[in-house]
DNA sequence: TATACAATAGCATGTTTTTGTTATTTGCTG
DNA sequence: CAGCAAATAACAAAAACATGCTATTGTATA
């Protein structure tokens, strides 16, 4: 595998996370350089500097109890030569489904330890999809005796609820139209069966969706 | 700071955090070796071996959604001249007071970054207790100011939210006026400074007060 | 290709929640 | 005992939510 003009970069809120596997990446010695970033805002500038060279990165899943994912298509957006592999420490159906729904190049469990990341990095180094074979596991049993109620959509916008978020809040989140965010969230009323917000909240809880 | 003599430990369930931490303190050279664990039966067997050797663990406080704690007093327990640092993704309330309570050498938020780690090597090197400024700075405004922000009818009325009944509802539960279930629902969302209801129990789960 | 369904969006109507304001009773504490 | 906070309760107006209905676009699949 050849990555010597790739950049890798490390995003996580948990600086500490970020400096060792920092720490880690670099001692593969396969990229030109490594970074890490806490913060959007410094990444994205970080991004619009560099845009021209190629980059690795590797984003944890979890941003201060928000989602990341919205960063991979802006990171793709600014840059045509993104690898991105997702990294998230909690399995359950809804994370692993709305990840999945991004296309990410590679998605490794934080349970998985460092011959998964080598793995990983020459699996997408040929151009090929890696997912790690905790996922796959999980992705076997659950995904397939469990059909889950909700779409990889409704549940992204379930997130938002789960924060606290109105109609209203969400529907700027999204930068969709409050009627589609209301249009979905009465989609996930009926098939739960339950009237309102908070019941379905509970509902969605029970099942450990979110 | 002279650890030479000492061997570091890192558990955590989590092996990509383990195996990078561990590139991290390889690096500094501070330690005769650095061991990773993601499992207490390896560790204990680990730690009956090596016994006279003294110890210093980097223990993560989650291992599969329970805490780790009563692994410290095991491990003091086994061998006498154990350092214990404690690694928390986790800031909040229950967990800030519940590893203090086990009064672990070292104390330090997953969100710091590699300096955090050094400055706590040199203070526990010194056989004093350091706490990060992460943490410190919690304990300072949370600990002090707010003791609880919720009554017990308060939290008492709050679970039959967060079963996702509504005001009518819980009245009929509680048999109360709705009147009263509003009453303690706003005086609730005031003290939490929100203005919804699924803003409270966002606010409530973040604070594991449901 | 026809069918089905997900995602998007809109409107109208009735219900629930939120908020501003006020008030009584009860129990604890200085 | 006086004062204060908690628990109880009420009314009205404004804001948000729930629901019945419709419609367009895109994607996947029988």
């Amino acid at each position: 595998m050849e990555r010597k003009n790739t950049i890798a970069i490390i995003f996580d809120d948990h600086s500490l996370f970020a400096d060792s596997f920092s720490a880690l990446i670099e001692r593969l010695e396969l990229f030109q350089a490594v970074h890490t970033f806490t913060h959007e805002k410094e990444f994205t500038r970080f991004l619009v500097k560099n845009s021209p060279a190629p980059i690795c990165l590797f984003l944890d899943y979890y941003l201060k109890d928000k989602n990341a994912l919205p960063l991979i298509n802006e990171c793709r957006r600014l840059n045509r030569h993104t690898t991105v592999i997702v990294i998230s420490a909690v399995v359950n159906p809804v994370t692993v489904t709305n990840i999945i729904a991004y296309r990410p190049d590679g998605f490794i469990s934080k349970v998985s330890g460092f011959s998964t990341i080598l793995e990983c990095l020459s699996v997408v180094g040929r151009g090929e999809q890696y997912i790690c074979p905790v996922i796959q596991e999980f992705l076997a049993t659950k995904n397939s005796t469990n059909p889950l109620p909700f779409t990889a959509r409704e549940l992204e916008i379930l997130q938002y609820f789960a924060q606290g978020l109105s109609i209203a809040q969400t529907a700027d989140q999204t930068h969709l139209s409050k009627h589609t965010i209301v249009a979905h969230r009465r989609k996930m009323m009926a098939k739960a069966n339950v009237n309102s917000i908070t019941e379905l909240l509970a509902y969605a809880r029970n099942r450990e969706l979110i």
